[in-house]
DNA sequence: GTAAGTACTATACAAAAGGATAGTTAAATA
DNA sequence: TATTTAACTATCCTTTTGTATAGTACTTAC
């Protein structure tokens, strides 16, 4: 409503808006899919929490479990298997008695920490904004 | 198999590991909020290429839909809803005939430049490894 | 023997996300 | 009159994600 207007010269109307994409055909497209090839292996709740629980340290099931806020058994053991087939985690069971599981991040996992830095800024500022707001 | 290892020394297990994080009850899951609160705005398969489809320039609906390969109406139609509910994304109608739908991003939508940016990097070397890796 | 802890797995189910297809309104075009 | 385009909405369906609860194997502690 607030940003309706009437129309006086249509051909500008999303002219500058296409043409920085439609020039060179898929410019645009190309510059999505590295981001979704990141998505496919970071998406969803609990990856990055559990990445960033085991950026403090190498920890055990358990442990991960009571750090993680509000994580069940069974999401925590599908995601550890998802980011292990992703080479971004490392299981290491020890003969102790009882029997010892731990988990770490690899070096492959760790290259992640700037990605979770940037998106801890900007969740931080994000929150401030939300508070302010209501 | 390969990493487990007979305990000599059982007090070493896991304990440089949980001892960043445990000793300030809670700082491990402090670090991970923020980021929880990133995620929320932005989880998803399709929130962020819509968002990158935007800083190339003002876009209407259906020129989006060409450029984020994959999605669908349904799904544009409701990403771009909850986008602008977090005034990411502005959407402005022009009383042209026929009517005008355009989308742009808003300075909030813009603040996600480096995170997008970072993402990138990380999902084109982490592309690069997969398919070296085949 | 019973209970408790560790690291899970199994089952059943609910909710959310995503996909396929079709329909709507309204004007413009053939 | 029929078709096309734009910008959606609606319906149905499948998949994924998430929750709740219980169970297992093993060993130590009471």
């Amino acid at each position: 409503m607030e940003n309706t207007v009437t129309k006086e010269n249509p051909e500008e109307v999303g002219n500058h808006a296409s043409s920085a994409c439609t020039k060179s055909l898929g410019e645009c497209t190309k510059s999505i899919l590295p981001v979704r090839d990141a998505l496919e292996v970071l998406s969803g709740k609990w990856k990055l929490p559990i990445i960033i629980s085991l950026m403090f340290g190498n920890k055990r099931f358990s442990q991960i479990a009571k750090e993680v806020p509000g994580i069940t058994d069974k999401m925590l053991s599908k995601e550890l298997r998802d980011l292990e087939a992703n080479e971004l985690v490392k299981r290491s069971v020890y003969n102790a008695i009882p029997v010892v599981v731990e988990y770490s991040l690899t070096e492959y996992g760790f290259s992640l920490q700037n990605v979770i830095a940037v998106l801890r800024n900007w969740g931080t500022t994000h929150r401030k904004r939300i508070m302010g707001a209501e």
